[in-house]
DNA sequence: GTCTATATATGGATAGAC
DNA sequence: GTCTATCCATATATAGAC
């Protein structure tokens, strides 16, 4: 369930901070939050193509109508769907840059993050991380242009830039810090991996960053 | 365009192993060949779901009736090619295997081979690695879980065991040692990476390795 | 085995009442 | 702004000639 369309800055960044008492009732929700939150579901569920506007207003229980005055369509709320979930990253990740903790904690973090997501809020990141949009959203940018994940990189840039993230082709060291959890979720997310990924969490950091530490660090730690 | 197809053994794993005197004709190839091979262009370019029998019938120049004597419909079109990809991707991973030159190098090789792929024979890699088959093959199981994938998994597994790869979860690992290579193929098939992969092998094996070698050859390469 | 013509279903989109 | 009924394009699949 979405908390998060309505207005992005409700839903802090705070990990873990899942409103379990809001009882989300989709039967008295806003015809807009509705229509995103089931659109959501139904699209991860079958893939866009697998859906009809008949689907989601079905399940919805709004009418073809609300959904073309809303959104002007299928492609209009996939595409709402798009922005609105990259917004809700973009803030995640904002929110952990603020936190001002240093380079390499803050890659910690937004891993963390995005590891839990994909346990409490799996259809969030299904959606951002896994679906492919350019197939239904041909005119968009490529979700790894988006804004957070321009900044994940950046992060790391500027990592490398204070001597706290090894040098390198900044795309390899990106890849390699943020590659090994992004394959866990895309594992994670197709069902062929069974833990929980917070639990893998530990190891994870630990043999990345060992791959990614200017060797001075490392020396000094050893 | 596809040598694979007809007999996967002819095209052998021989890294940069592309006839390219062979000038593909797709004029004179077998109907069957002809199809998949056109197949295989409109998916990869538009998505299976935005790609019609018609589509495939004009530009592969073959009758929608073949189509269907061939493969019963677009689904098992979609589906052979599937499984004919799985099988020259495990056919390439397999002897890289036979070639016995230890678990560290055959993961070198192996993401070398998915490197010049990428770059030669894109639109393979990008059906394999790329596209969502269970929003088109909801009954097949997920790439991740097929032999070539298995396999992968199982080299890292091996070289765990025989102490040239560190210990720890199994799935942490091999998404330690594939997942950074496979970040760069995703980022370079979304055209948001400019650089050919080949170029960025070395300083990402660098990295990768640094990070799941074993403290005890660690030390004593140092 | 290959082709064309056609049947049938589905789904996106609109019109117009409330 | 919300709804229902309807239109129309598209695409899958089949039938039947060659």
């Amino acid at each position: 369930m979405l908390f998060i369309i309505v207005d992005c800055k409700t839903s802090s960044a705070r990990i873990c901070a899942m409103p379990h008492l809001k009882k989300a009732t989709p039967e008295n929700a806003s015809v807009n939050k509705r229509i995103l939150d089931t659109a959501l579901d139904l699209f991860v569920e079958r893939g866009f193509h697998n859906v009809s506007i008949h689907d989601i207003q079905k399940q919805a229980n709004v009418s073809i109508g609300s959904i073309y005055n809303h959104f002007g369509g299928k492609e209009g709320v996939a595409k709402a769907l798009y922005y609105h979930l990259i917004r809700e990253m973009e803030e995640l990740v904002k929110d952990v840059v603020d936190e001002g903790l240093g380079y390499r904690e803050s890659c910690n973090r937004i891993i963390y993050m995005l590891f839990e997501y994909t346990e409490t809020k799996r259809n969030i990141i299904a959606y951002v991380l896994h679906a492919k949009h350019q197939e239904f959203l041909p005119d968009e940018p490529p979700i790894c242009s988006s804004t957070p994940f321009k900044t994940m990189r950046n992060i790391v840039q500027q990592g490398i830039e204070s001597g706290e993230i090894r040098e390198g082709d900044p795309w390899v060291i990106a890849s390699s810090v943020f590659g090994g959890a992004i394959r866990l979720i895309h594992l994670r997310l197709d069902g062929v991996l069974k833990e929980p990924l917070p639990k893998l969490y530990d190891e994870l950091i630990d043999c990345m960053w060992q791959g990614v530490t200017p060797a001075a660090i490392q020396e000094s730690v050893a």
